[in-house]
DNA sequence: ACGCCGTGATACCTGCGGGGTATCACAGAG
DNA sequence: CTCTGTGATACCCCGCAGGTATCACGGCGT
């Protein structure tokens, strides 16, 4: 019955050897959205005083400076804005693990499917080639359950980083490919998307600089989580909103070429010359070595 | 004075919404990797009671069993495979943003040099290159330091994912980009090295077939972290030593081009016509978003 | 000038849970 | 049938995460 004795031997000038919990990135990074401790605190739901203790003691263990207080709010020092973008991303493959694996068992399916794939796609894109996809997809001998999950403006990428999905139609260059792998699928040209009535409805192409600047008829604005870009055009939330108002003669909107498939009577599309050819890629974390997903993508290159 | 009530929900069918510690993760990973409770918890310094304990409590929370416990010994489950694999991508995400915290702030540097990059490169590979590089970039006039961390064979994508480094030169196809961003810098052909007495060193070229089956002079094998793949050839540790064997008219070796540089009399290199081309990138972590590895980048790509 | 907010920091307390030891239950080998 | 080695249980303890109460203090309104 030898007790073991504390053991922490704690190095003598501060050792801070120890990897950080996500607890304590939580923690930062709440506080480093917000540059608030009582906001902070109030989102993560629990008190300020413990919060400010733990991000003391995240620094000590740091050995970092991460936020300069300032008796008037809170800002980032430099390495506060590595551990922001870093414990981001760390954060994110933290989530993902435990998703992954959950969905890896069906734990989260409330119909417990396992071993199932979840495919973002942005909503609405892609129509076409997502029904051959998952059509051919479903005849291969060795096809597992897929999950559709329709994904905002251009989240696909973060859905991939923390888990939601597997695997995703992405849009180059709307997209960023940056840490995934990927294959291209699919090029296609852009075409502008115009009311019938409207005068340069009659032209057989035309070009950025044509439709960028057309005084009645200023181009429409997505949102971009949440917010807008400042501009003279509508604010679009949804795709069926932007066909009515085209519908209505009040904007144009530009789109790869496969959007014609949704247009309505009183629209009209006309080709853009020297819009940047939109590529339509398939893809998944650089990491993954799921047999599934690997059948699912040898099925989308020789589609 | 109102103490706030437990609070804590716990959604009746077990609520498991809570994200992973990365303690969790560790102990999964030790248990996993070593595939026995006792081995595991001498790993991580602990006792074997707590650390099952710890497993069970990582399997409820997650709703997934992740071991098959088989009263002889262990094995994972599909879902433990998969936690297995995303569980170390994101316990090295966390150590990186741990370590580049603390390197963007000096903290980890006896000297204290604040924000410098870490370059990674496979020992005494791109000789030539290298050093180009290191001049121009410090010619720059906003040169950060650059500490130059020799890797194993084939570890530079581990330094990167692990934050030890945060930036690497590697080798594809030897090396392995994917998850990266990069840029291609340089692209050389291979040279067989022989024994400058050996027959063969008298041929203008050679083929791989010609090289890789010579009954007197088995090709030597690297070690991949710390093992050798099975073969005739001798086992190689570090460089000099694989200079001295080929010397002694003991072994061959195949490198790029750029390996001239080191040759000794007593070798000779003949060109290979039939081997794939090595091509030097410069690759980094895809979320990166310092400024002065930009510009060493860009002095990289303008070489 | 002076109280008044609102900021983050401190002081102090409590309870959960992470970690320890002792022991069990059981499967295979001798 | 014991002996050995596996993971699981039982039980205990104390460290620390988290709570409340309060402080120190910089702006700001009147």
């Amino acid at each position: 019955m030898k007790r073991m004795e504390p053991l922490q031997s704690l190095g003598a000038e501060g050792g801070t050897q120890e990897t950080l919990e996500t607890r304590e990135l939580r923690y930062f990074l709440a506080v480093a959205e917000e540059l608030h401790f009582g906001r902070a605190a109030e989102r993560l739901g629990m008190a300020q005083p413990p919060l400010s203790r733990a991000i003391q003691q995240l620094e000590r263990r740091l050995g970092v400076r991460l936020l300069e207080r300032d008796r008037r709010g809170v800002a980032l020092t430099d390495a506060g804005e590595v551990l922001l973008h870093e414990g981001r991303a760390a954060l994110d493959a933290v989530t993902a693990a435990a998703r992954r694996t959950r969905r890896s068992a069906g734990a989260d399916d409330p119909a417990g499917r396992r071993n199932r794939l979840v495919l973002a796609v942005k909503a609405a894109a892609s129509h076409e080639l997502l029904h051959k996809l998952l059509d051919a997809y479903a005849a291969e001998p060795d096809a597992v359950e897929v999950e559709v999950l329709p994904s905002g403006t251009c989240e696909q990428g973060d859905m991939l980083r923390d888990g939601r999905a597997d695997v995703a139609l992405m849009h180059a260059p709307f997209n960023s490919l940056a840490g995934f792998d990927s294959e291209e699928l699919l090029t296609e040209g852009q075409i502008a998307i115009l009311p019938a009535r409207h005068p340069l409805a009659a032209r057989r192409t035309l070009t950025l600089a044509d439709v960028t600047d057309i005084p009645d008829l200023p181009l429409a604005r997505w949102s971009r989580d949440g917010t807008f870009l400042p501009g003279p055009g509508p604010e679009i939330h949804d795709q069926t909103q932007l066909a009515q108002l085209i519908a209505l003669g009040r904007t144009v909107a530009i789109f790869p070429d496969s959007a014609r498939a949704w247009l309505w009577a009183e629209h009209t599309a006309v080709p853009l010359t020297d819009a940047p050819p939109v590529v339509t890629h398939i893809a998944w974390p650089a990491h993954s070595r799921s047999l599934p997903l690997a059948a699912l993508i040898r099925t989308a290159t020789r589609l």
